[in-house]
DNA sequence: CTATTATATGAGTATGTGCTCATATAATAA
DNA sequence: TTATTATATGAGCACATACTCATATAATAG
């Protein structure tokens, strides 16, 4: 039962907790599938089109005017955010009208919100706790 | 009511739409943070630290030999995670253990493998049916 | 005290990413 | 058909980022 010595000679302390940790890893697709989820939501830009969208459905044209950048720009985070299927469209005549995909986008960015605008709880030091 | 030609001439389709985009969006400062979350969550060997402390502590050492990687490259990892407020840890003696900050990354990496793993619902091509 | 151990940090580098510009496509309009 | 319009895409560049290596720090051990 070789139950990991306290003073770590040589780059493995706890094998037994390695061990069970390499038993419940994710396989690498699925790591890999999270982690472009999760690039995507990395990004100011798409970020501000995510939000948009959560309200009202936006084409090409009303996200460029809206984030300040060129159509070119919205339309290349658009496709990122599609083939994660983050997003989707739908044609009325000429004009594309995008929305969010699914109720997972809204709430992924609804924890991370509550997560950046929790008050640094749990014992951190307070740092700004005057006024 | 200037309720917008659906013939863009030039760049601005829906101006009710966008303005009222404008007043819902989230200001810079938070959208930042946001973006800086995510980002942190979409990087392979963040998560694969994150999915090993979501079940247990575990020392730097320890996940060094978990992910194949250096210590040094973990520290640097694990230094960003805590910034973020998004792992903690306790000393014992010379160890350092890390764990989860709270509940939220947890619920993060929850809900995106939900995502991930839905079967491409909603009426996309089905693309593999079979089987 | 000094030596050792676990972790942290800075610099440097190779790869990744987001934008712009120019061009292509797909649908409608004439 | 051809012209126009909205969006998509490819190339290229400027900047960001994840790692390694060397070194620094902080706590304990002797």
């Amino acid at each position: 039962m070789k139950q990991a010595r306290e003073t770590c000679d040589c780059r493995i302390i706890h094998e037994e907790k390695v061990a069970a940790a390499r038993r419940r890893a994710l396989d690498e697709f699925t790591i890999g599938e999270l982690s472009l989820t999760f690039k995507a939501l990395g990004d100011v830009s798409r970020l501000k089109i995510l939000w948009a969208l959560e309200h009202e459905e936006m084409c090409v044209c009303d996200l460029a005017a809206l984030l300040g950048i060129t159509e070119s720009a919205v339309s290349h985070q658009l496709r990122l955010l599609r083939t994660l299927r983050l997003v989707k469209n739908r044609r009325d005549r000429t004009i594309l009208y995008y929305r969010l995909a699914d109720a997972h986008v809204s709430q992924l960015v609804g924890i991370a919100l509550q997560h950046i605008q929790e008050p640094a709880a749990g014992g951190q030091q307070p740092e700004e706790i005057s006024r």
